[in-house]
DNA sequence: GCGTTGTATGACACTGCGTCAACTTAACTT
DNA sequence: AAGTTAAGTTGACGCAGTGTCATACAACGC
């Protein structure tokens, strides 16, 4: 349905459109970069478009705020971790792959995205944090899934809000932990966080 | 040791210390105010000293900026917890006790404090985060505690970085919840947690 | 009393955010 | 292809908020 030649996919876009898509993408990698590396209250939306070739009120066509521009970034970390967390319970049969999976999949994608998972807001902590308000939200899934769980008999019956909590807690505090040691070991942190759970509910099942 | 009539312990300060420690206390309680009710960014140093009878520049001569008033109180939360914590393990013989105790000590401590618990930094988040810099190395005494512990014979061997960081995460994650709801229910939070972390590291022991 | 030293004050300099009127460029019209 | 409109770009500007500083003041020692 398109027209011969198209390799590139915004063949088919105005000019415009172009350079807007081209100059959001250019705006947001200058963004990550200097968030990474001054941290939030630290970096100015100056030092921002400075890293572009663009004028300083050209930023404010593109976003809002510079709140705005960290809650994007943030969010599309986020969003891209969910369907991963999906995904990889989806299949399993057992307490164990549906626990394991989910720990396991979480401290990849920690690994994997450590540089893109911005640094707290504050002054100057230079420390990678995953339990932003948007990674947390992404936990209601979790919630249904261990519901649904439940009820086809994979795992004992407990207070769902609390171990979903509890999972949750495990895979931000270990995360954190795994990431401060020198070679972060994601299958020895999976590994311990799911013995854990798992021992846990099955000793509160037996009461 | 007093001379006489010393009901108020600034007794023998010279005047000039009574009010720097009267207008010292008067900041902090007025800081501790406003931030608890707008959050870090939105509040001004005006909006601080604006709830103190003094002017704009007498803030300066306490602290040297706002973020430094700001550390100031969290510090003070944090450095409140620790004792307790130490304390209310210090005699527990069993690993439940050792466990229970802390868990539900720290949950108590959250409940009665929570308005003094520092909303996040970011933008209008009004949401009491309790796993601040300070409090998560608070939990560093806990790691010389486990190990104790496991050296007693009181719990089984284990990874301690783990341990430690996983009881952290679920007393973090564990306390937001806890407060998230109408009528939060230490007893019940501590509970289930300790329950988890028994069951979880027995399971781990008889590998 | 009288110098000295610490404290209080509010005007000021400075930094950084977000706006806006003037200008440029793309897209469309005839 | 010249003219019209719509959208994007620009940097100077307004404004808010931080932190400083010269001046005024109050406490202390003598």
């Amino acid at each position: 349905m398109e027209e011969e030649n198209s390799r590139a996919n915004d063949r088919e876009l105005g000019r415009r459109e172009q350079t807007r898509s081209h100059n959001q993408a250019l705006i947001l990698a200058a963004a990550r970069a200097v968030f990474a590396e001054y941290g939030y209250s630290r970096t100015t939306v100056r030092d921002i478009i400075r890293a572009t070739p663009l004028a300083a009120g050209t930023f404010y066509n593109y976003y809002k705020s510079k709140d705005e521009i960290f809650q994007a970034i943030r969010d599309e970390t986020a969003l891209k971790v969910r369907p991963l967390l999906r995904e990889a319970r989806s299949g399993s049969k057992t307490a164990d792959k549906f626990i394991y999976a989910t720990f396991r999949t979480f401290f990849d994608f920690v690994v994997a995205e450590h540089a893109a998972l911005v640094t707290g807001h504050s002054s100057n902590a230079m420390h990678v944090r995953v339990d932003t308000p948007e990674i947390i939200a992404g936990f209601g899934e979790l919630e249904e899934d261990l519901a649904s769980a439940i009820a086809a008999g994979i795992l004992p019956r407990v207070d769902i809000k609390y171990l979903t909590a509890s999972i949750a807690g495990l895979a931000f505090e270990l995360s954190e932990n795994m990431m401060d040691r020198e070679k972060p070991d994601p299958e020895a942190a999976a590994r311990f966080a799911t013995d854990l759970v798992l021992g846990g509910i099955s000793g509160m099942a037996k009461k």
